[in-house]
DNA sequence: AATGAATGAGTCTTCATTCAT
DNA sequence: CATGAATGAAGACTCATTCAT
């Protein structure tokens, strides 16, 4: 290949700009507001000059997915080492979830919606670094479960419900407002750890009985339940 | 000019089927596959038969997404006015919202991701609807709050949680699964009821303090969370 | 469908005008100098109203292509219906072939070069129909060896030696000059009829002896001989 | 500034090596193919590299024209002074100029084709060359008119039929099929030399007149060739 | 009420070419 | 010598929208 960017320091620091470029212009407005030309001027770059160093656009679509998972599973594999208490670990997954949601909400929605709509070819490699890092949270979890402070549960639908919310912290959640996104992860842990009934109606099976949740199956996924 | 559109009966009926398919082709897929064309495709209807009923796109998304808030409220309303207790309504919203996502995943896109990609003219009314739909929700939880079944929260957060499980289950959640949708609405109701911690645990919600949690970095960028 | 061009008495128009001034723009020049933008110049429209007609350029080069060598098969059958002799047809067939590329030289080109740049698609549409032009040919060649009038030899190759004259006169023959395209036609037909050898030398075998070359076969092309 | 290129045996070695890359490219596929990109990657050298030995791509192009000129009218002047009867040498051509194209049909295309689309800078050159060449040709069959072999004919127009033959050869010729590029160069001398005609039919050569031969039409062009 | 024709303003992508190192 | 970085100009294609009929 005779097209090799990013051999440079000059390259590699482009590149990187671009990047991040792209992640805020998805940040503040739609996908559609992304465009290499949008990209291009922002950086006082040419258009083509983009192409250098990303020869399609989904090429930067799938960079930004690609770099946002690792980071996200390079860091769980640290807090997963740190050896500290499971329950722990999961809640700190909710607090960084939302951190990363309030400081930049496009690498969550680069994450979730960008799956809707890239090519196939190399999805399959996204693919399973979300299952990967679907998993080492699920792991986490069951940790969790093992050690005694969750009591047991499907590891993945906790998981689920976790990443529910810090997803969904984006189309509302506003850094600026009152509610610091500490207080928020404060405020979410405590309702899904110990609950919103109140004590006398944990105990009151309401009108319809709840039945025993666990172990429920996913198909059409290929998660296979830590442990 | 020719008459506006939905005086006929069959135009009543023709505008209904245009929202219908519209929603259809955001269901499966991204928003960008809802070009006039491929709707007007999808109804062997030519292009410019749609800018009868519809005189401009953003007319079509804010319709839907008006239909939907509608449908939701008045949904809502019934439920408030049913008389049961307030704890089972709250539940029941859980409920009801897993099984349209489940049903027609595009109502909830609908509402969360449009908003983010459309005309600011007629958006308040839409905002208006929004917010009067949130707080008929957080009503109703703070009904249960006042009825003593939910310990004292803030309603809106729990409310937020609850938009949260049903919004995010659209990009995971298939219905044709081995989980039914009832059966998620089941389990995410007993975790966020009575919680996911174990009895022991429980007692010493948070006894264990949350330590400093190191900033989530990622490769290349040289984003710097603000403060 | 919702695009259904060439409806309109209008529409049909346009198509054939488009259609005709692609070629032009072939025939005077490169095939790059056919650009969607250089046939909507030419035209005065817009360029996305090409688009109406033709999907993509290929839907346009592939139309060129298709009535070329649609209107060729229909003029030889009209020919080879006619009930005069052989040997008539085929120095017509070289006649008209001067004629047609003296004219309009983008007719040729488009069928001979066109087919090393296009898509696979809709190729073997074009093929089959190059099939049956060429075996339309070798089929009045092979007449005419039936009838008395050309000795028997391998009517592919006749074909084949006719097509060469035709299509490489595109490169150099300018119907201005001083040679008209009837008298090259009658000059090459001299010289394929009979031959350039003086009287003496036809009988005095060359150097190398010349083997018979009657019957050859090819491969990779399902030519198979006229009866 | 570097060193004019070409002045290290490396460096002559490596122009070669590129002239010849391209040359292959256009060989298999279109002339589009050929972009400084796909010779560079090719070449396993950095697209700015080739421009260390050509200036321009319109110089790379112009440098296989020259070449492949060069190569022929080298080769027919040596031919010409083999002091062999004329005949032969004008069969010898045909044959030659059927194998080259059956080696490397990029060497006739680089002639023909190449000339419709370089920029007309040193095009005089070339045409001088073109034209020495096709001189070459022509005297060689002058010389065969008049030793007696072939009879009075313009030397011209039967140099022009036997280009014809050879640079149609590449589009329909496959070195692998069963012909052999001898057995067909063996077989148009063979129609061109003694003709076509059986016995009887060469004595009444021009006996039936064409015919005016209807226009050959096509459908939905208004294209009216002049008178 | 409905359609084909037509358009302008993008949007992605390619490519020959230059330049600093 | 050689390369990565960068660019301008152009080209294919899309899409919301308007208009005459």
């Amino acid at each position: 290949m005779a097209r090799k960017p990013g051999v440079t320091v000059a390259g590699v620091r482009r590149r990187a700009q671009i990047l991040h470029k792209a992640e805020e212009l998805i940040a503040r407005g739609a996908f559609q507001d992304m465009t290499m030309e949008s990209i291009a001027d922002a950086l006082d770059v040419s258009k083509s000059g983009l192409y250098h160093y990303f020869k399609q656009k989904d090429d930067l679509l799938f960079a930004i997915r690609l770099e946002t998972l690792t980071g996200l599973i390079t860091h769980q594999r640290e807090r997963m080492n740190s050896g500290r208490p499971y329950v722990d670990l999961v809640r700190e997954m909710l607090y960084d979830g939302i951190k990363l949601v309030s400081d930049s909400p496009a690498k969550y929605r680069a994450i979730f919606e960008l799956k809707m709509k890239s090519i196939a070819e190399r999805e399959e490699e996204i693919q399973a670094l979300e299952r990967d890092y679907f998993h080492m949270m699920a792991a986490t979890v069951q940790g969790a479960i093992d050690e005694g402070s969750i009591r047991p549960t499907d590891p993945r639908l906790v998981t689920q419900a976790i990443l529910s919310m810090i997803n969904h912290a984006q189309y509302w959640f506003k850094p600026s407002g009152r509610l610091s996104h500490r207080a928020l992860a404060d405020a979410y842990w405590e309702m899904l750890f110990i609950g919103v009934a109140s004590e006398e109606w944990r105990t009151v099976p309401t009108a319809t009985p709840i039945p025993r949740a666990a172990n429920v199956e996913f198909i059409n996924t290929e998660h296979s339940p830590p442990s």
